[in-house]
DNA sequence: GCGATCAGCT
DNA sequence: CACAGCTGATCGC
């Protein structure tokens, strides 16, 4: 696509369209409350949970669109100042609440910007992503693919969330008199959450910003500020330490699980002196083909138990809201690319994804999907909504009503952990969890 | 004093 | 190795 039209999860001058995937802070690096430069396309979540994040920001700029619908933008291209129709739908992303995938088609043919997404082909919902995105590309294949290659290594080998939950339920059943801490962040791991708190029957501590959190998601009830209600406690990843657990420990018995973990193929026999530091490059040199700590009978068992042994309170659990290097190949193997580009560049281990899936890519191959058949005999059509939306840029502002509340952060009674309650901003505009329903 | 940006840490 | 995000220092206005 033509410079100076979209742009996704890019907030610099010069396009006509701005996109947000999700509310991630790398995916909104220049994105602020004082941001007036053009509306910006999101989901219904992203935006409610919007000015939680940039409390100041200017409402009528957000454009709700929902998933499985397309829309449409009359655009005029920077080069030769002809317009332009462009339309878009947004899919799915399995990645953090209101995260979504934009499926771009127009003159340029049709694009693909996953954002972050996970791809596990074999729940249920995703199928459904599945679904969309097949019935929307029309049996028409992808001119740009541009995709979340946070993974894109084949040593990314991880199982799907549902397995990663039981594992830690599994962990948190086998300390039946500790207290359990798990590092989570602003946004993302809910449903780990909601699991365990079903399958335990027990509410779920977080800290009170957090909480505001879960209610604007639609989650009542099962999460508290208090910490005499219950023994699981979620807290900031960042206030999640080797010193925090230890000192945890000296006042009652306490286990740590890291459900994001990167050193998923960490192994107690490697005997790493400290989970973040220097050590980790010798692990992950071990590791590289390294077959142990792998699936078995669809567990990782290596990695229920502790991460390490001299810090026996971690435990790490390959709890991904990426996709693993064999769902990126089976994504890229059902949209069939012609071309590809990673949209996770910032990093100096940038892997282009081309190098691995390349020989899926190009256009000299006619696009036959195996999935095509199965999908008509499916009937699965009522998905996507025929009807178009129409949306053009210069229009009307999202009728997001504001509804104040009176809003305090909480209660508050907080214990040991570190910082977790320092760096809390005064939320202004508190959002009440149904204000921007229907 | 404020926001934006960056380095540092986990 | 690096995710995603917080903290604190610094710079420009």
């Amino acid at each position: 696509m033509e410079k100076g039209l979209v742009s996704v999860d890019r907030w610099t001058e010069g396009s006509q369209a701005y996109f947000l995937t999700h509310l991630h802070s790398d995916h909104t690096q220049g994105l602020s409350s004082t941001w007036s430069r053009a509306p910006i396309f999101c989901s219904r979540i992203t935006a409610k949970l919007f000015p939680f994040k940039f409390p100041d920001f200017n409402l009528s700029l957000l454009r709700v669109v929902d998933v499985g619908f397309w829309y449409s933008l009359s655009l005029v291209f920077p080069s030769s100042a002809s317009r332009t129709t462009v339309e878009f739908m947004p899919i799915h992303a399995h990645h953090c609440p209101g995260a979504v995938m934009f499926l771009f088609r127009g003159d340029f043919g049709w694009m693909l910007y996953t954002g972050d997404f996970r791809w596990e082909a074999n729940s249920e919902r995703a199928q459904l992503g599945r679904t969309t995105l097949l019935n929307a590309l029309k049996g028409h294949r992808l001119d740009v693919l541009h995709l979340d290659n946070t993974y894109c290594n084949p040593s990314y080998d991880f199982p799907p969330r549902s397995v990663a939950a039981q594992q830690v339920v599994d962990i948190i059943v086998s300390h039946p008199e500790h207290d359990i801490i798990i590092g989570i962040d602003t946004l993302g791991k809910e449903e780990l959450l909601l699991r365990i708190s079903r399958l335990l029957k027990t509410k779920i501590w977080v800290w009170p910003e957090r909480l505001q959190t879960m209610h604007l998601l639609g989650f009542h009830h099962i999460f508290t500020t208090k910490t005499t209600l219950t023994r699981i406690r979620a807290v900031p990843r960042y206030s999640f330490s080797i010193d925090t657990l230890e000192e945890l420990n000296k006042k009652c018995p306490t286990i740590g699980i890291m459900p994001s973990g990167v050193p998923w193929l960490m192994k107690p026999s490697d005997g790493a002196d400290n989970l973040f530091g220097s050590l980790l490059t010798s692990h992950y040199k071990k590791r590289q083909g390294s077959t142990s700590g792998r699936l078995q009978n669809g567990k990782f068992k290596d990695n229920i138990k502790p991460v390490d042994g001299r810090h026996r309170y971690i435990y790490s659990v390959p709890y991904s809201d990426h996709s693993c290097y064999a769902e990126l190949q089976e994504f890229i193997e059902l949209v069939q690319p012609i071309s590809m580009k990673g949209i996770v560049s910032s990093s100096c281990c940038y892997v282009d994804p081309v190098y691995y899936f390349g020989r899926l890519c190009g256009g000299s191959k006619p696009l036959e999907r195996l999935s095509d058949k199965q999908e008509k005999e499916d009937g699965s059509e009522r998905v996507v909504a025929p009807e178009m939306k129409s949306c053009l840029v210069s229009a009307k502002s999202t009728n997001t009503d504001r509804k104040r509340k009176t809003g305090k952060g909480g209660s508050t009674g907080i214990h040991a952990l570190r910082r977790v309650r320092r760096g809390a901003k005064i939320i202004q505009n508190d959002f009440s969890a149904d204000s921007l329903e229907s």
